[in-house]
DNA sequence: CTATTGACTACCG
DNA sequence: TCGGTAGCCAATA
């Protein structure tokens, strides 16, 4: 194992630990690892998470847009991995995301 | 070491 | 809500 960031692994741990159907900010995961203003890290550390058993799909912006999903194979694939957890998808932006967002720094 | 980049967020109009 | 701009921080070159 080469030397990994320590910052890289936290955002990956939290992200498995998104419940199914339910989707987070990265500035939600930011402010759980206590770099609240290191959002972009997390995503960062998103595009990182090739090969890693991390949900990156259940990641999204503040505003449930998926901003992420040019980084996926194919041009609809995370929206179909959201779809497939039962979420609803419109314009790229996910469908009642506050009521499917998932707070680490509350949930645990 | 410095410069650039980016799956962000906040602010402003 | 939308668009543009600024600030932020860690990784990469």
């Amino acid at each position: 194992m080469a030397t990994e960031p320590h910052f890289f692994d936290k955002c990956y741990q939290v992200a498995r630990q998104i419940p199914l159907g339910r989707v987070t900010s990265y500035g939600a995961i930011a402010t759980y690892l206590g770099a609240a203003r290191s959002a972009r890290m997390v995503g960062y550390a998103m595009t990182a998470s090739h090969g890693k058993d991390v949900p990156a799909h259940r990641v999204v912006n503040r505003k449930g847009l998926l901003t992420g999903k040019h980084h996926f194979d194919g041009t609809n694939l995370m929206q179909q991995l959201l779809e497939n957890e039962g979420l609803q998808i419109v314009d790229n932006q996910i469908q009642q995301f506050e009521s499917v967002f998932w707070d680490p720094a509350k949930e645990l």
